[in-house]
DNA sequence: GAAAAAACTGTAAACGATTACAATCCAAGT
DNA sequence: ACTTGGATTGTAATCGTTTACAGTTTTTTC
């Protein structure tokens, strides 16, 4: 292994010349700076960078926890903050939890152990307070979700005006009888959704069945089984709004499968507006959100934070839209 | 920032002993060990990492370079490498390359800076004699992809005769005039798709049309354009062989536009089998990847060279399997 | 040309753990 | 009681940089 040392004997000069060299190079000579870069070059030396952050007391390094790194909206979320991050000289250690809150935690650890500068987090359904004390003493951003009476810095879409803008527009297409298929209840975010729903069904006057609000958990397969318990109910609803894309798709099939058809039948809304939803047969009218500008302003939250510049805005409401496309049409 | 000398002190010991206490807790005495285990939790004391990481040199993280963390297909395969991974006790450093070569380059240097211990690239555009170059002195393998002519230790698919099989069961449905969209010709693995399809029409003597051999990049709008072009061009195949499921989509849609069916009118294979494409319509026969075994047994294979365990197998094929469904018919 | 200021370079002490080696302790064997 | 040897513990070197501070050289100024 070739260190700063061997760099500095092959080059004549003291090992605090050659990082020089490296760091701030306007603070040495031109001769001495091509004599360094010579014996660099020669030697092939690259700097051991654990060693330069043990000395700095920094990683360059951010953890990014996501619940499920499948999932194309938090691969999406990823990649704006991927992006912003080596942009400013920093990488990105993955931390899939695979929606297990045990792991969550785990996670944690990782920053107080100083293996990384800062976090963001993409989930939050562990313990808050767990959270809000690591927040105290280490850079910590959420996106997506947040966390009830934190002030831990946040970016993400309005969901509860969101839903609530999405229910009203089925009820401006007629809809009075509207089902609705939550994302697991222990997520601030599925919950935010559903008071949505609820807020939109309540200032026009319209009465909730609570059969037809049911529990998933976001993926194809609960959309489509408890799109199958409303039929078994008997009792359908004119239109139902998922609270994803991928529950949407589970209940279209299960519509289909009965042989009635979307939107003529039943129209069906959906939320995240994944790429294969514009794909999807019928096309999916949806909620966009913007996932790549969330993962940019959440790491740039971030930097702020471990720069400890002025935070200006601690909590980031980005726009979210409603795609109209063919799922849903009046009554 | 408490350290291990504050703990060393508050129990009365020296920092070698609490060392011990962490890391080979038999070699210390009962008493003195909770002594030490007492001190730390009243300090709430998290060893730094990186001086450890230093000393013994070695991150316990290893690199994933990626070409699109947003493609399902990969980040299912990373995935997998998280898993086995975080099992193993080491954390995923992620490199996003957004299909830029030159990003792929630099990431390379993370590995020498050794703030990785390893790395396993999902990707291997850029020049294969650098990436041999870093293999020689570094652990890395390639999952997915491969280079041609080198003995970097691999896992993935035979895509050639996965190819030839799928192109097989298509001679097989009665079709002998077929079109094959290629993926970008930079990758080796696209190669070998199309050399498989070669191969699967010659050994059925049939002659391939060169217009209806086109190279796509994996998108799902140049799988609609390219089939758009075949339209313009006249002459359409009975059958299209798409060499990714995103892009069948695409041929699909095209066809649908111009009022045909599929298959009833031309037949579409994919593959990769991605979640979607059961739930398309109709849904896609391809060829399923395994694509977290994939990933599991890169990782495994890299924890061995990084253990500088023997490696028994070099080179690890993995099985796929042609999945049928309705988007291809006999004519 | 000497003194003062500025620019550059070198010495050595960090950073915070691990670990080789030395020192000590303690029980068992004589 | 006195070795002996194994089990614990402590001392201090070490990992490879960065950087405060001191020392040296060069430039500027009068």
């Amino acid at each position: 292994m070739v260190g700063i040392v061997d760099v500095a004997k092959r080059a004549n000069v003291s090992t605090a010349t050659v990082s020089r060299v490296l760091t701030r190079p306007e603070s040495v000579t031109e001769k001495t700076t091509e004599k360094v870069l010579n014996a660099i070059e020669a030697l092939n030396y690259q700097p051991n960078i654990l060693a330069r952050q043990l000395r700095r007391l920094e990683t360059k390094t951010i953890l990014v926890v996501v619940p499920d790194i499948t999932n194309p909206f938090f691969s999406k979320v990823l990649r704006g903050i991927e992006a912003v991050a080596v942009a400013k000289g920093y990488q990105v250690l993955l931390g899939d939890t695979g929606n297990n809150v045990e792991q969550e935690k785990g996670y944690l650890n990782i920053l107080q152990q100083k293996k990384a500068d800062g976090m963001v987090l993409l989930t939050a359904r562990m313990d808050a307070t767990a959270v809000e004390e690591v927040a105290r003493s280490f850079p910590v951003v959420l996106a997506c979700e947040y966390i009830e009476g934190s002030s831990i810095p946040t970016v993400s879409i309005d969901n509860i005006s969101a839903a609530r803008k999405a229910t009203e527009y089925l009820i401006e297409l007629g809809h009075e009888r509207i089902g609705y298929i939550t994302g697991p209840l222990d997520s601030v975010l599925s919950r935010d959704r559903l008071k949505g729903f609820y807020q939109g069904m309540a200032r026009n006057n319209l009465k909730v069945d609570p059969v037809l609000v049911q529990e998933g958990d976001f993926t194809y397969d609960s959309g489509f089984n408890l799109m199958m318990k409303f039929f078994a109910l008997g009792q359908l609803p004119t239109a139902i709004f998922a609270s994803n894309d991928e529950m949407a798709m589970g209940v279209i099939k299960a519509i289909k499968s009965k042989g009635l058809k979307v939107p003529e039948d039943i129209s069906v809304l959906g939320f995240d507006n994944l790429k294969f939803s514009s794909v999807f047969e019928p096309s999916l009218t949806t909620i966009a959100q913007p996932a790549y500008e969330i993962g940019e302003n959440a790491m740039e939250l971030l930097m702020n934070l471990i720069n400890k510049e002025e935070v200006k805005q601690e909590q980031i409401i980005l726009a979210d839209k409603l795609v109209v496309r063919e799922s849903c049409r009046n009554i």
